[in-house]
DNA sequence: ATAGGGTTAG
């Protein structure tokens, strides 16, 4: 049989795809003639080159990702766990739970379970979106230690994310208390306070809000600009714009820098309002701050400018 | 390859 490349040939073409794939360089047409490419000449060392195409194109279409993968299989190259990781998530976002069910099974049987942390991430945030946050909360305290899969940061994070998204933030607050009461390898990090801060913020749980919020720093946990957003979302929310510019005030003595989130919530609270001119301090301080308004900021400002009329929407355009 | 905050519309 005749073949394109020679092994010197395949380690320049695998050499070169990870060069691009890390330069961000390659796009879905290039990936999908270098998988061609590759898979004419592959051996068993070419599944990290055909990881970085399988990824590419799985971002822009998980379905064709699944199909790379197919070939991938029939081809005699052995996938490796992060081939199945890759599966896994362009199964979920395929809408294909089931499919992403079945190929974890496989890494199960495989012996991989105990590696395959992020896989399992992917599946539980796949099954929090069909809002399905208990089924995932079995998965992380009972099925991935079954597995001796150690859950961390990222797999609880997405249990929190689940129950305030299904307004169960009680249940998320109960959770974080079990872990620092456990005391176990896993404590709840910055990012676990301000989803479930967040998520009591919009169940109009405020006074909860503020005691976890201060549990959060009695752990030792600094706050950050998403925290602080999270807190002046949430005030701007109920008209508090005196504690909402309170809590903007604090940032700045903790440096803790605004950004774009930050004033967007602040210009559309005064926008709501109708204290326009606050508004236009909010702006003039966002610039000496050297912060962009960004896509949403000018959005607010063309609702806005649309319900005062035609007039004005032409003055907000001209920027 | 994985987790958190800001706008709208109907």
């Amino acid at each position: 049989m005749s073949r394109r490349f020679v092994p010197v040939d395949r380690r320049i073409l695998e050499q070169n795809i990870k060069a691009r794939y890390h330069a961000g360089d390659i796009g879905t047409e290039d990936a999908l003639h270098l998988f061609d490419e590759l898979l004419q000449c592959a051996g068993s060392s070419s599944i990290r080159a055909i990881n970085y195409l399988v990824t590419t194109v799985g971002r822009d279409s998980p379905a064709l990702g699944v199909s790379l993968f197919n070939r991938v299989a029939s081809a005699n190259v052995a996938p490796n766990s992060m081939t199945y990781t890759i599966l896994v998530d362009c199964c979920c976002r395929a809408g294909r739970l089931d499919l992403g069910f079945a190929a974890m099974g496989h890494i199960i049987k495989m012996g991989f379970a105990a590696d395959a942390i992020v896989t399992f991430s992917h599946l539980l945030k796949a099954i929090c979106a069909e809002k399905k946050t208990s089924y995932a909360m079995d998965i992380v305290l009972r099925i991935m230690p079954m597995f001796n899969c150690v859950p961390d940061n990222f797999s609880y994070n997405i249990l929190f994310k689940g129950l305030c998204n299904e307004r169960r933030s009680q249940e998320a607050l109960e959770l974080i208390h079990m872990m620092v009461q456990h005391g176990g390898s896993c404590q709840p990090n910055v990012v676990s306070y301000n989803t479930v801060v967040d998520g009591m913020l919009k169940e109009g749980e405020v006074d909860k809000a503020y005691t976890l919020f201060s549990e959060m720093l009695r752990q030792g946990i600094s706050p950050d600009v998403v925290t602080c957003t999270s807190i002046i979302s949430g005030m701007c929310k109920v008209h508090a714009m005196d504690k909402a510019e309170e809590v903007l005030q604090q940032m700045l003595d903790r440096r803790i820098l605004p950004d774009a989130a930050t004033y967007n919530c602040l210009i559309h609270g005064y926008y709501l309002l109708g204290h326009c001119e606050k508004v236009d301090r909010i702006f003039k301080e966002m610039s000496r701050n050297g912060v962009q308004p960004n896509i949403v900021t000018y959005n607010i400002q063309i609702i806005f400018a649309r319900a005062e009329g035609a007039q004005k929407l032409g003055k907000y355009l001209i920027l």
